[in-house]
DNA sequence: ACCCAGGCCCTTG
DNA sequence: CAAGGGCATGGG
């Protein structure tokens, strides 16, 4: 058991693990657990340290949290809450534009997360033409299906599945899951990672444009899906990922930038030419931490539509 | 009934 | 190249 209290580095585990990037956490007592990979992470919020300096918001803002997980790792979290990122040249980096330091003010210690990969990559397959609550439905019914079970201050749970089980299963029993089209791609993408066909021992050492080459060989993960796989478990900071509120959001606060170029995504349909050509510029604008710049918009613009995480 | 949801693949022009 | 249709499923 641990007391988090780093150089009161702040941020907000909360809007971090309800942000669109992690399907399975759940809160239990006054504790939030959550699958990542073959581990249960854990963390306990201290209700009664506030911060003395601003308004004292009950729930706002907590000075002491508890790290715990099974099976045990040291400092879990500096890793999956990405604590080893650079905050100032972050906030230097994203204060440059006006518009994303408002929402970077506003939401501040919202982070990416450095999930386990595996588990990410069968996510966001799930994630495609889809909704939030069906995605987590569809991860959950993986879990229990194939994932090992174990039980932890006397609660089940099931761990993701291993790759093993995923690329052994049947596409029936994928699609009993829930996954509709998406069973033959979660099924042909362990297999390619059990076969080695793409090696993902590799893949976070090289670079985001070499990496998401290897990606997109894959029967299932286009442009979309890789992007959100490298940024949220292979440490590309720099990627990007473009859905379609993403989209939305660009064309709300962007169209100054593209100058006219972003007309062609409106029935939600974009070609590969056209999403690299807006990547490459958005990328370019943003600059190393493109990816948080990312994750803050994409929260902006769900929390200000009032969509459910 | 229809449309949309953290898209992608395949065929055709 | 791009354009368009199809794809499973569930909620509004």
């Amino acid at each position: 058991m641990q007391i988090y209290t780093e150089n009161n580095k702040f941020f907000d585990p909360l809007k971090s693990i309800n942000s669109g990037q992690v399907f399975l956490w759940q809160k239990y007592n006054d504790s939030w657990y959550g699958i990542d990979g073959q581990k249960v992470l854990k963390f306990t919020l201290k209700k009664q340290s506030l911060d003395r300096n601003q308004n004292n918001q009950r729930g706002k803002k907590w000075r002491e949290i508890e790290f715990q997980s099974y099976p045990w790792k040291e400092n879990w979290e500096k890793l999956f809450f990405r604590l080893d990122d650079d905050d100032e040249s972050l906030k230097n980096t994203l204060s440059r534009d006006k518009i994303i330091n408002g929402i970077y003010k506003k939401y501040e210690g919202l982070r990416v997360l450095r999930q386990n990969s595996f588990q990410c990559t069968i996510t966001f397959l799930c994630a495609s033409n889809t909704n939030m609550k069906r995605i987590r439905k569809m991860l959950n019914n993986l879990s229990k299906k194939f994932g090992k079970k174990i039980s932890y201050d006397g609660i089940e749970f099931d761990l993701f599945p291993q790759v093993r089980e995923l690329s052994n299963a049947s596409i029936n029993e994928l699609i009993s899951c829930g996954l509709g089209y998406r069973a033959k791609f979660v099924k042909s993408v362990a297999k390619d990672i059990e076969t080695k066909t793409i090696n993902f021992e590799d893949i976070g050492k090289k670079s985001y444009e070499l990496a998401k080459t290897e990606l997109l060989r894959l029967n299932g993960i286009g442009n979309k899906t890789a992007d959100c796989i490298l940024l949220f478990s292979f440490d590309k900071l720099n990627a990007f990922p473009i859905d379609i509120w993403i989209y939305r959001s660009l064309l709300e606060n962007y169209s100054w930038y593209f100058d006219g170029d972003l007309n062609s995504f409106s029935t939600g349909k974009m070609t590969k030419n056209q999403y690299d050509a807006i990547s490459n510029r958005i990328r370019n604008y943003f600059g190393e931490y493109s990816g948080y710049a990312q994750q803050y918009l994409y929260y902006h613009i769900r929390e200000t539509a009032r969509k459910a995480w």
